[in-house]
This record gives structure tokens, sequence and C-alpha cells, in this order.
DNA sequence: TTTAGATGCAAGTGACGGCTTGCATGTTGC
DNA sequence: GCAACATGCAAGCCGTCACTTGCATCTAAA
């Protein structure tokens, strides 16, 4: 199961988009390889892809001595509907009270 | 317009989830309320009820020496959308990259 | 007008996050 | 084995952010 609220956090970094981004354009990259067309170093790089793999937004595998990330969708796609079922929900409840305050009389 | 990336870093923060959550129940509520039932300042909710505001997720208006706020769904399933034509974009790139490696050959 | 309740304004503190640097550890190919 | 390249590990710097406290301002109602 993936924790919503640390996805969201995970996204809220541009520079964590921006890798994201990246990746999705190259398919599988390195942390080198992005770091070099990056004005951060690798370490930072490092950094940023330890959180989005630790959220699943990516996934590492190992070749050689090298170490290759790919982009996951799912936790976006599964964040992106908590984000609609909660934007529904609060609308329901929006309606009931203003459907109450009408009905009651308005609010003092 | 609404600020994408913005949205993404309010809703980042628990607290602030918290109190789109509380307000959605409540329906519209008071800085002061609000404080009231939790266990921070009057002024860490004033500060976090800004913030949201600052990305169109709850919205003011003035009612006498009262100011109460109210939830505002847009920006949440905007950025929804957002996510989701996000995944299926980076989908097909690598649905994309996938075929063309296996009709090269293997990557090195 | 007086006073209590609700805001608004500001400066200050503490912790966490993003980055860096330096060095150790692996791994490939000659 | 050895040199070169890709990682891994760890400590330290610094700015931003969440929260607090103290005080001024404003509004409602007696």
């Amino acid at each position: 199961m993936i924790a919503v609220e640390d996805v969201l956090s995970a996204l809220a970094d541009p520079t964590r988009r921006d890798l994201l981004e990246r990746l999705s354009r190259h398919g599988r990259a390195t942390a080198t390889t992005l770091a070099a067309e990056l004005p951060i170093s690798r370490q930072a790089v490092v950094q940023h892809l330890a959180v989005l793999d630790g959220v699943g937004l990516v996934a590492a595998q190992r070749e050689g001595r090298e170490r290759r990330f790919e982009v996951r969708t799912d936790p976006l796609t599964e964040t992106a509907r908590w984000m609609e079922s909660l934007a529904s929900e609060w609308d329901t409840r929006l309606a009931a009270i203003r459907r109450i305050a009408e009905a009651t009389g308005r609010e003092p």
C-alpha cells in the first residue's frame, strides 16, 4: 500500500518533479547521468532518488556497476484518485450543510 | 489559474490537511474556533489558512468582527487531473521506449 | 464609552530538508 | 593486479518552515 501523504511531499519538491520528468524521457538512467544534466551534485540527486524510491515513484535495478532508475506511475494515479474522492466527499458535505442552512434560516 | 505545484506543497503538510478536513465538516469556521480544537496556537492556524488561501483551497469572508473560512475543492480536482495526465503521459513514453528497445535489441 | 472577544502584525526560536564535500568501497576491462 | 568509473557512506552548512509569544487594532453590545 502506498502512503498518499508521503507521495504529496515527495512531489512538492521542484527538483524531484524535474527528475521524474527527465526519467520519463530517458526511460532508464543512473544518478550520475541525471546529475550531469543538472546544476546540483550527484549526491543531491541520489538523495532525491532515495525519497522517490521510498514512495514508489521510481524503482531501481542493478546492472553491473551501475544502478538504473525508472519511473513508476502507480503512486501518481493512486494519489490522483485519492484527491478526487476527497474533493467529491467535501463537495457533498458542503452541499448538505448549505441545504440545512437554507432550511433552518441563514446562519447568524 | 491555479499553480498546481503550490497546491502540492500546501497539501504536503499534515496540519493543513487536518484543517481542510475539519473545515469540510464545519462548513464554515474561524481561525479561533479551529485553533481551539487543535494542539497549536491560533496564529499557527492563521498562518496555515493563509497558505491554503494563497492556493485557493480555502476562501475567507468577513462577518462582523469575525472571519470565516470555507473549503474550495476546485484546486483539488484540478491537481488530481494534472497528476492523471502526467501519469498517462509517462506511461505512453515508457511504452514507446520499451517498444524501441525490443525492436533494437536489449539495452547494453 | 467601555470592555471583552476576534483579528492583525512582528520578531524570534528550533527543527527539518536540500546540498555539499571528502573519502571509502565495488566493479569492469586492460 | 591496476586504473578508471559508478556508488555508498557520513558529517556539516544554511535556509526555510511551522509555531510561539507579545502587543496593537477593531468590532459588537451593554
